[in-house]
Formats: C-alpha cells, sequence, structure tokens
DNA sequence: TTGTCGCAATAGTGTTAAACTATCGACATA
DNA sequence: TATGTCGATAGTTTAACACTATTGCGACAA
C-alpha cells in the first residue's frame, strides 16, 4: 500500500470514472488501473464497482476510500509541520549562560536577537560551566556561552570576544588613587575570589597566581554582586571582568573603584559552544552576531564570522 | 514521501541508532540511511542530529515524527477497516422485492439468511419493478427480487424459481367445488386484476389474454390481498400465484377457493436481478440459496446454482 | 601520536516496481 | 452491423529501491 495509490483510489472515487482520475493525478489511465488493482488485491477487497454506465465505490470501498483520505490528510500535515519549522530562526533556543556573563551581556543580546530572530524566543539556563556542558550534551541546551578554555569531544565552539580583567578595590584602598597596577603587586593582597566551580575564579587564579597565591579560602561569594559588595565593604580586593565595571552596571558603579593592569593586561575569551552537527547553524549564528553586536566596554571581537 | 520512509524516520527516532533501526525495519542501514536522506531533502528539514554518540531527532524533526506516526496509524486503520469489511456476508445488504413476492416469500427468506449469514441483516424495499430497477442502477439497492421476463443492459438475472398461478373464486363460486379449470373457460368471466404497473397484472394477463379480455378496469386491486377480500364478497373471480394460497397464507386461506388450471398450468418465474460486476457475489449466492431453500407451495427451482 | 573500532555516509550494481504506449475486449448506441 | 467509449491487458522502458562493499569520520586505547 502507498500514499499513491490511496491518492488514485480516491480520486477515482471523486471522479467515478478512470479516464478522469488519471488525467487528475497526471497518470496514465493503465497506470492508475493497475494501482487500483494492486491496490485492491493487497486490501483483499474490491473497491470500485466496474460498469460501463459509471464506476461506483463499494460500500466497503466508500469506507476505505474515506479512511485513506484521512491517511493523505494527515500525510499533508508532514509537509505543513517540516514547513513551518523549516525556519531555522523559528522556534524556541535554550541558551546557557555561565554566571559570570549573564547579567551584563543578557540584556543587550535578547535585545539585538529581538531585531535580528523575532520569531526565536531565548529559554536562559544561567550556570556554571560543568553544568552547562552536561545539559549541552544531553540536548537540554541547544547553545551555550562559556570561557575559554573549553574543549570537549563533540563539542564545536567559536570564540566571541575576549574583555580585560581589571582589578578593583574599595575607594579607600591605598591604591584606590592609581590609574594602573602591576600583577605582581598583587603578591600578599588579600583577594576575594568567587566559589568553586565558576570558571572566572580559574580566569583570575591562573592571570595572578604567579604572583598571589591566596591561602585563605574563606573570603568568597556566589556571584560576581556579591563580591563587589564584599570589595565595596573594605573586606578585600578582587578582580572583575571588565563588562562587570560597565557605568551603570551593577548596584551602583561607584562602590568600588576599578583599575586597569599595566600590560600583559589579562584577559578572559568568552565563546559559543555547541553539538557537533546542530541542525540549526542559522540560529547559532544569530546568536554569535547578535553577541558581537553588544558593546561591551574594552571588549575585542574574535573568531571568523 | 512515501510511507516506508516515515516508517524509517519513527524507526530510527524510537532506536536513535541507524544500524538497530534497520534491522527492526529489515533493510540494510546504508537503505535507511538514503531513504531518511531523501525524506529530510524533500521536507527541506533536518530530521537527525547525527554525532558519533548517538542519534537524536531535532526539535523539528520530534514533530515531524510525531505526525508520521499519526500517518502511519491511519495508514493502518486502512488495512483494518478492508479486513472488517472483507467478508461479503457482513455488512447491510439493500434488498428490493416485488409485492407480489414479499408477504409470501420474506418469512422465510429472513428466517434463511438469519441462518446463512447472520451478520448480513437485510434492508427490505417493496416496490413495484419498474421502481426496483431504477434503485438497483442508481446504487440504492444492491439485489433485487423481481418476475421474469426482465432483461436489461447492466444488469445479470438468475431464474430462482416459478410457480403456478392458480385461480380463485368465492366459495359460493359455481365452480367452488370443481377439481379443474381450463383456461378458455374464463372467457367472459369477470377477473380481477392488479392495478396497472404491477407486474402479476401482466403474468395473469399474458397467461389468459387468449380466453379473457376484461373490458372493466374498474374492478382492481392494489395488492393480492385487497383482491382475496373482494373475491371473498362476490365481486369477481381473480388469479392468483400459488405462493398466496399456502395453508395459513393471507387473512383466513378458507375466505376463498383455489382452482388449479388444467394443463397447460400458467406460471411466472421469479429471479434474482443485479448489476453486472456487483462487488459481493458470496451474498448474491447467499440470497438465491436462501430463497430456494424457502419451500413455496407448488414452486419449482430453476437456474444453476 | 598511531592503530582500531563503531557507525553513518557513499559508491556501484542488480532487481523490483511503476510508468509509459499500444492494443484488446466488452458493451452501448446509431 | 459499424462505431465509439472505457476499463483491462500486454509489452517495454525507466526510475526507484535495496543490496554489498567501501569510505570517512570521530572516539578511545595503547
Amino acid at each position: 500500500m502507498t500514499l499513491n495509490e490511496l491518492r488514485y483510489a480516491v480520486a477515482v472515487a471523486q471522479e467515478r470514472h478512470f479516464g478522469r482520475a488519471a488525467e487528475k493525478c497526471f497518470v496514465s489511465q493503465p497506470s492508475l488501473s493497475v494501482a487500483i488493482r494492486k491496490l485492491e488485491q493487497e486490501l483483499g477487497v474490491t473497491l470500485f464497482e466496474r460498469s460501463r454506465a459509471e464506476v461506483r465505490p463499494t460500500e466497503i470501498g466508500q469506507r476505505v476510500i474515506e479512511q485513506a483520505q484521512r491517511v493523505l490528510e494527515e500525510a499533508g500535515r508532514v509537509k505543513a509541520v517540516a514547513r513551518e519549522g523549516s525556519d531555522q530562526l523559528a522556534g524556541v533556543l535554550r541558551l546557557g549562560v555561565i554566571p559570570t556573563v549573564a547579567p551584563y551581556l543578557l540584556p543587550g543580546l535578547t535585545l539585538q536577537l529581538r531585531k535580528r530572530a523575532p520569531a526565536m524566543p531565548l529559554e536562559i539556563e544561567e550556570n556554571m560551566t560543568a553544568r552547562l556542558d552536561e545539559q549541552l550534551r544531553s540536548g537540554a541546551l541547544d547553545l551555550i556561552l562559556i570561557a575559554l578554555p573549553f574543549a570537549e569531544p563533540g563539542i564545536e565552539t567559536e570564540a566571541l570576544y575576549e574583555e580585560p580583567l581589571r582589578l578593583v578595590v574599595p575607594p579607600v584602598h591605598k591604591w584606590a588613587g592609581r590609574k594602573r597596577v602591576r600583577r605582581e603587586e598583587l603578591a600578599g593582597e588579600e583577594l576575594l575570589l568567587l566559589s568553586m566551580g565558576h570558571c572566572f575564579r580559574d580566569n583570575v587564579l591562573e592571570a595572578c597566581s604567579e604572583f598571589s597565591r591566596p591561602a585563605s579560602h574563606g573570603k568568597q561569594g556566589n556571584s560576581i554582586e556579591t563580591l563587589r559588595s564584599m570589595v565595596a565593604s573594605g573586606l578585600g580586593i578582587s578582580v572583575f571582568p571588565a563588562c562587570a565595571l560597565a557605568p551603570g552596571q551593577g548596584r551602583g558603579d561607584k562602590m568600588v573603584k576599578a583599575i586597569d593592569f599595566v600590560a600583559p593586561v589579562p584577559v578572559r575569551q568568552i565563546a559559543l559552544a555547541w553539538r557537533k552537527g546542530y541542525a540549526r547553524p542559522q540560529a547559532l549564528k544569530a546568536v554569535a552576531d547578535g553577541v558581537r553586536a553588544v558593546k561591551l566596554p574594552g571588549a575585542r571581537d574574535l573568531g571568523r564570522s
């Protein structure tokens, strides 16, 4: 039983004439005759009563044809479903973002994507790299925005931008008045860090470990905003990504004082990652372009597209 | 798009593995791969995300596959419908019967068919030959029981039985005591006839016309039972088919006296008629056999089967 | 890095199936 | 008896589909 055979049967039932039905189906009359007979043999019933005067569906033929129409209708919907969904920029996109990027990038990104892909709402998962990776692999997420390095088998990445790391001190700190600080000077300072698992914690440690190895792990925060408050209250100093230090960023950007490092300025690289073979490359590109279009302070575009 | 392609896609979605899906569909892995790709191309969407680790339906693929399952389900019902209906002895049979046969044959026939085809209820249309013929041609009836001669293009007939015609007189008639009457003797007698259109009227006229040409058309009845009453009340004499004169037949079989004709006894032949190519030959045979199995007084089987 | 394994994709080939044209045969009409 | 219509059949070609064999890619172990 093929869809064509069902189509032919329906056409014969409608036209009540093999010749006209064949014409309607764009096949020759013999082809259609043979197909109908094949269908009748397979089903084991006579679908049409052929008399000279007219072709008439039998009782059972009528019921078979009604059912055949249902099949064809559903088959048509397959194409309809595919057509609706063929726009890669339509439908929810599940995006994972690390916590040290999300609050600073997302406002601008959603704005960009509302322009670039208005039919593609974002479903945001804010979590640490390990958890995002897991969800990306399991298919719970489509794309994730993470910090490099990030190399996993089966996962492709594209670096989007890099941004400088900046020293953050209380307004009353001895360095508060300085323009620049050398990384070596951090030795011996109390450096407030994010808790374990945050990749930015590793970014900072890598950037500064040569000079400062903070013994105390008691002084940690669960988010940059927590750290900002801790620094503001004089609990210590810290290192933030530049995006967290834009004017207007954070609850009052006057709470702390940001100081640039002397070159070589440590940076972190933010990248987009997806499963190899991900089926919506256009959506991927839209997000990549959208992120690049968000102007973060001090950020520098990376990569190809 | 073919039903097989949809089957393959559903199998891949279930197994999440091309090899196993192919095995399940009893085809080679390459065949299945090619079919899936063909389907994807036709629909213009990627149905599966192929990674080394696993095969996963895409968002849109998931929806397409759900719809494909609906198609396959409906396609399965086509076969189910055909299987249910493949029994020719199941389902209503629309049977037309002429009024001079119906009341005498049907009680026995329905009994016979309840044994022979319990799943085939009869829908009875009692009408005159011309109207039955019309309905048979239009498809409103499947079979009709009529009297011969009956020859129509596109219609096949099979004679079932013939029965004698008998003279019917009031109990007080001068012939009431006789065993037999010669047809010639009817000349000059008042013969009560059925109204125009009843084929039995023509049977009687043909059988007796050589001897009696009734001038008066005022003395007519619309049914044999009406005629029986008219005869009983002494309004005249008539000719009935033997079936109408069985013991217990009619409202009191003592109302009138039946007399045989001297040979050659006039008869009428009852036949089954159907459209050439009628799709339920078994139902046809069941009715023919059922009619023959009804023992009507004086009836003699005719025909083949 | 270098095998090796697993799996899907591709190449090449044969067979089935579905299309076509031409013709037949049955029936109805002139 | 001729003629036309219409569905069935015959014979042929083409296209679709399945098969085996092989490649190519990525993951994992040595």
